[in-house]
RNA sequence: GCCUAGAUGGCGGAACUGGUAGACGCACUAGACUCAAAAUCUAGCGCCCUCGGGCGUGGGGGUUCGAUUCCCCCUCUGGGCACCA
């Protein structure tokens, strides 16, 4: 009987719906494993095949582990809130509502194709006032907050209020924006306003005015990791920077726990180099020069300490608020010329062309070991976002600086000695022994540098210090479709945030989404909204995108409750999510934000673990094959895209094709008007050859491929076990459909085991035979195996040796054909489906199954025959029982004829029997 | 420059802790069926060579009875960071 997908896919879509099989409710008689897919921003050209490749693997997961025996929670949601929506809401002036609610029911149509096993009872939508009043009030709580570095976690804002009126900042040890100092009294006689400006400085989500990245094509600024080469990763507009009034996220205060539990987690060493590489922590110390003839001294930060007799020089960044103060009125001129220079420079250009470039202030400081003047310099090469923005040069051990020395003629003392060394140490291996250099010479460079901190400190001219580059995260967006900030501020401009009862605070409706211009919100042109409450002025920034991402996975497991995010019962059950899949492109946005806030929430016990992603797998990007054709324009050739619907199997164009679209599709031949003509067939040109390259799947190169179309032609399952086939999940590869006839054979094989040859269902109750069983339990082995490594493209492998085995034996036992059904339910969860019921089964395969086990006893042959090697070369079988023990195999080689022959009489000197397996003879 | 992942037939890729390299699939070739084509089935398919055999996992060296796997050096490719002191 022929196999017809798509009324099965039907049939089982509405008998799963409507038993709900894929609900799952807390249930302490199972354990719980939570399987996770990173929810997509549901855009308007809907999914590619590459969406599917992560969404499909969990799945598969998710199936196993529930025919396994767990309660599984797999669940997806929507990312709802975005710039797109907001920017076609702009140009086309569709409220983004609307919008997004249209492209998410073309979402869910589309994963619905694919089988896959969510409970959609606990759909969610970051855009939903009823999700997003707790990202509100989760930010309330970021407010209501400050880091203390003595317990290591997040406490209320009240104690340290409580700490600043009894004895001021003194013995406070926390996190914050910059070091301040008072009394009691003095906190005492603060205005409230003088007071909010000082608490700020401690907030977990604090408001300050900075100089932000602020792009001017989105009328909005952006964090740091939403910024690729210097210009906007939607969109790739520039970015400038501005000086503005911001929210932040206070990340910083956990970068010490973000690095140090990252070593729990069972993500790739790839990924947690990403996160480690961006959190960028350096041990080191702050060091004081004191200036000569200025009260003030400059204050370097170095990671080594150990190198200081070596500082020849100072540079100080351009930016550096001291310049003024130190330039000396002979380099006045040049020094405002040099800063002048450098602030025409804009990021991109200053990574572009990296020139020595500087200039002398005509100030020096006195070396605090030898007393020795050093002048300061002003380069572009010291950063005045990172350290102090002042080092203290050692051009003997720092490349940079030994090009700025070399340039300006500055002296170099060598300092480490690396002559014990391999030739090619360099500075950075740290390795050598200190010399010139007082009572640090003949140390390791390793034990200099403690040496050096301790001699810093005793003399009272630096401490120890630990540098990051992480930076705090800019929250606020100045745009509409986002959380509004549930904070106000009252007529003295302290902020205050809104009390849990008037949570949410609703989005309002808007009808011109343009910004308010400059730099404000534009819900800062609902000036009703605004000043809505006597007295009160409302925040009118958003939150950025990754607000509602940070914590999504704790509402799937109560998304109804509207007393709580997630009630204490079922995170109790729940705990975290044990299997994450996602893309590594949001290594060091979603995931470090993420991890961020849900140590926040351990820290006030809202949540029971400390992380909330257990195990990590990174699903690569799926290419397209994109198709090009060269063409004559005017003088020049130049290669055009070329929809790959229009190229057929040989690689070449076809004018058919193009005859069939309608009108409007012709987009093709309208940008490509100029270049060919068109409308006569005969045109030789229609039938040049393409040239095929692998690209990003993108609309703009004509070659993306969607799902829809190959589950409509081939069938779910079919779609689903190819995606799977391409190759190991982690891995980037282009897609190209050719395989899938491998795949569509396989699954039709299968179905074909269950009828005879008349096309009538027809299985055997007849007791399977060892040939049977040992193809079965073989299969089931390898696919157990692998579907826990997470390798699928080797369980499908494992499952067509299977049904070529099977159907050489020409086996239609019900006992094999059952356990088979429910093996590769996970994969193909329609056909499985069906074969189920028709075996007489009722319920549900992917709920009442049993995953097969494997019974390694059917896998035994009788003999097995050995290799023999001799001296690792000659090759000689044997045959063994399977049961023999490695003396016996020992004996039979000896005694077998052809290696008595080929041992001439000799005794091996050495047998080397392996794992029962192989042997080698050594002559 | 630094970090990280990788390099295996014409192609995608297997080989999980060192043990018959190239599983499985695609493409290709031949045969069967067919008037013919498609589909299907059967067989072959790393390279060289006449059998026997020799050579083969980016290149070079090493450890081992035995290396795609472990160690050292080099080349190239993908991803990330990038004047971070």
């Amino acid at each position: 009987m022929e196999l017809q997908h798509t009324e099965i896919e039907a049939r089982v879509k509405q008998f799963w719906a409507e038993n709900k099989i894929y609900q799952v409710e807390i249930d302490t008689n199972k354990p719980k494993y939570y399987v996770l897919d990173m929810f997509p921003y549901p855009s308007g050209s809907g999914l590619h095949v590459g969406h599917p490749l992560g969404y499909v693997a969990s799945d598969i997961f998710a199936r196993y582990k529930r025919l396994c025996g767990f309660n599984v929670l797999h669940t997806m949601g929507w990312d709802a809130f975005g710039l797109p929506a907001e920017q076609y809401a702009i140009q086309k002036g569709v409220h983004p509502a609307q919008t997004t609610a249209e492209n998410i029911l073309t979402y869910r149509r589309q994963l619905d194709n694919l089988g896959l096993s969510f409970d959609w009872s606990r759909e969610i939508n970051t855009s939903d006032p009823q999700y997003y009043k707790w990202t509100q009030w989760i930010v309330t709580r970021l407010f209501m907050h400050y880091y203390c570095k003595d317990t290591q976690r997040a406490r209320p804002i009240g104690k340290l209020v409580a700490h600043f009126r009894k004895k001021g900042s003194t013995g406070i040890n926390t996190a914050n924006t910059q070091k301040q100092a008072f009394s009691a009294e003095a906190w005492t006689a603060m205005s409230p306003a003088e007071q909010d400006a000082v608490l700020m400085n401690y907030r977990l989500a604090y408001r300050t005015l900075g100089y932000v990245n602020w792009c001017e094509a989105l009328g909005t600024v952006l964090a740091n990791d939403e910024i690729v080469n210097g210009v906007s990763e939607r969109g790739g507009h520039p970015v400038t920077k501005r000086e503005m009034y911001q929210w932040n996220l206070r990340v910083t205060a956990y970068a010490d726990r973000l690095l140090e539990s990252l070593n729990t987690l069972e993500w790739s060493e790839s990924m947690k180099n990403l996160q480690r590489n961006w959190i960028g922590k350096s041990e080191g110390a702050l060091v004081r020069f004191d200036i000569l003839g200025n009260e003030t001294a400059l204050n370097v930060f170095t990671t080594r300490p150990d190198t200081i007799f070596g500082a020849t020089f100072m540079v100080v960044a351009p930016e550096h608020a001291i310049v003024q103060s130190i330039t000396t009125n002979e380099q006045r001129e040049a020094v405002n010329d040099y800063v002048t220079y450098v602030k025409s420079r804009s990021d991109i250009e200053r990574q572009q062309e990296k020139k020595v470039s500087g200039v002398f202030t005509g100030s020096s400081c006195k070396h605090p070991f030898t007393g020795a003047d050093i002048p300061i310099y002003l380069s572009e090469y010291v950063l005045a976002g990172y350290g102090t923005g002042a080092i203290m040069a050692v051009p003997s051990d720092d490349d940079r600086d030994n090009t700025f020395a070399k340039h300006f003629n500055l002296p170099i003392i060598e300092v480490v000695d690396k002559s014990m060394h391999p030739a090619d140490t360099t500075a950075a291996d740290k390795l050598g022994k200190l010399i010139n250099s007082d009572f640090l010479n003949g140390l390791e460079v390793k034990d200099a540098i403690k040496a050096a901190i301790a001699e810093i400190e005793k003399r009272k001219i630096g401490t120890k210090k630990t540098n990051y580059k992480l930076r705090d995260a800019n929250m606020s967006r100045q745009r509409y479709w986002g959380e509004p900030y549930p904070i106000e501020y009252d007529a003295d401009g302290v902020a205050s945030c809104l009390p849990m009862a008037e949570l949410p605070l609703v989005l309002p409706d808007l009808a011109d989404f343009t910004p308010a211009g400059n730099g404000a919100a534009p819900l800062a042109k609902l000036q009703n909204w605004v000043n809505e409450k006597e007295g009160f002025r409302r925040e009118v920034d958003t939150m950025p995108g990754f607000a509602g991402s940070s914590w999504y996975f704790l509402r799937y497991m109560d998304p109804h409750n509207t007393e709580n995010f997630a009630s204490k019962e079922a995170l109790d059950y729940w705990q975290d999510v044990d299997f994450y899949v996602g893309g590594s492109e949001h290594a060091v946005g979603h995931l470090l934000y993420s991890r961020t806030w849900h140590k926040f929430l351990y820290d006030l016990e809202k949540v029971p673990t400390d992380e909330p992603f257990r195990k990590l797998v990174n699903q690569g990007m799926i290419q397209g094959i994109s198709q090009f054709i060269s063409v004559k324009m005017g003088e020049k050739t130049v290669d055009l895209h070329v929809p790959i619907n229009f190229v057929n199997e040989k690689g070449r164009l076809t004018y058919s094709r193009f005859l069939d679209l309608q009108k409007e599709d012709r987009r093709f031949a309208a940008i490509n008007d100029e270049a060919i003509v068109w409308h006569t067939p005969a045109d030789s040109e229609m039938y040049a050859n393409c040239r095929a390259e692998v690209e990003k799947m993108s609309k703009s190169k004509y070659n993306v491929i969607n799902p829809d179309d190959l589950v409509a032609e081939s069938g779910a399952d079919v779609f689903r076990m190819f995606e799977m086939f391409l190759g190991p999940i982690e891995q980037s590869k282009p897609f190209d459909t050719k395989g899938m006839k491998g795949v569509e054979g396989f699954v039709r094989k299968f179905w074909q085991q269950f009828f005879d040859a008349n096309g009538n269902f027809s299985v055997s109750d007849e007791p399977a035979t060892a040939a049977e069983l040992k193809v079965l339990h073989t299969c089931i082995k390898k696919v157990t195996d692998d579907v826990q490594r997470f390798s699928m493209n080797t369980c499908v492998s494992a499952m067509m040796i299977c049904v070529n085995g099977l159907k050489e034996l020409k086996c239609n036992k019900r006992a094999i054909l059952h356990q088979f059904v429910v093996l590769i339910a996970p994969f193909a969860p329609f056909i499985s489906e069906e074969l189920w019921h028709k075996l007489g089964n009722t319920g549900s395969v992917h709920r009442d199954g049993q995953f097969p086990l494997c019974n390694e006893a059917f896998l035994v042959s009788d003999t097995i025959d050995y290799p023999v090697q001799f001296n690792g070369k000659k090759k000689h079988n044997i045959f063994v029982p399977a049961s023999a023990t490695k003396e016996e195999i020992e004996q039979i080689a000896l005694n077998d004829a052809t290696i008595q022959k080929l041992l001439a009489g000799a005794t091996p000197k050495k047998i080397i029997v392996v794992m029962g397996r192989l042997i080698s003879l050594v002559v």
